[in-house]
DNA sequence: AATGATAATCGTAATATTGCAATATCATAT
DNA sequence: ATATGATATTGCAATATTACGATTATCATT
């Protein structure tokens, strides 16, 4: 029915799904890639290095925000954005564990 | 139009994003999360482990297979699925990498 | 106050996703 | 051969996402 049923999972497993759904788009994963290089927050000119109109990318920076993978503050008429690190870390951990995991089990199939 | 422009970005954050996003759905979460769990993988059970009716999940392991995160081997009249590291890995990588930088960099504002 | 620059919001069209009932497929057991 | 059990596919309804033009809001600077 087109919604996805977040109750039947754990809280966990929702909060790592969001952060993943937001990242996987390649805009955004422009996005947080600009952000990481320019280093500096002043971000108004990422609509000039993206190939989307303003309103597209305001929607994308909209969307990473929501999810708490971008923070961003007003800074006189511009905003600066940046990465949130905890978000990162976090889905750092979760990745980092799996491999963990994968890794402590002997293959025996596939 | 609904329509992402994957021609627009590189290869790269194409792949990245793909990942990503197969991965941004609590069912599939918790079907990697089961998946790690049972560490053999004759898994013909993910259907009474999740909430979810049989087609459904079915359609979320295609997901799953299409992006590369897991495989399936047919065995019998049972289907064998478990984890692709690989994919586990490349993901891991970059957060790591994007980590890295992240704490490379000092902190002027947000 | 008027202007200009910047970014958010609204409205809308096109497309994608989610979920499931019904059905199909296919290996194996009877 | 036929039934059974496991998984895939189809078809469809409800909803979400993507993208952008038009507009609006905000604020610094005339």
């Amino acid at each position: 029915m087109g919604i996805t049923k977040t109750e039947h999972f754990s809280e966990n497993q929702n909060t790592i799904a969001k952060l993943l759904k937001a990242l996987g788009h390649p805009a955004r994963i422009a996005i947080i890639e600009y952000l990481l290089k320019v280093e500096t927050c002043i971000c108004g000119d990422i609509v000039n290095e993206l190939p989307l109109a303003q309103p597209t990318i305001s929607q994308h920076l909209k969307e990473l925000k929501n999810a708490g993978l971008i923070k961003g503050t007003i800074e006189g008429n511009t905003i600066c954005y940046c990465i949130d690190g905890n978000a990162i870390q976090y889905l750092k951990n979760y990745l980092e564990d799996i491999y963990k995991i994968l890794q402590s089990q002997k293959k025996n199939c596939c």
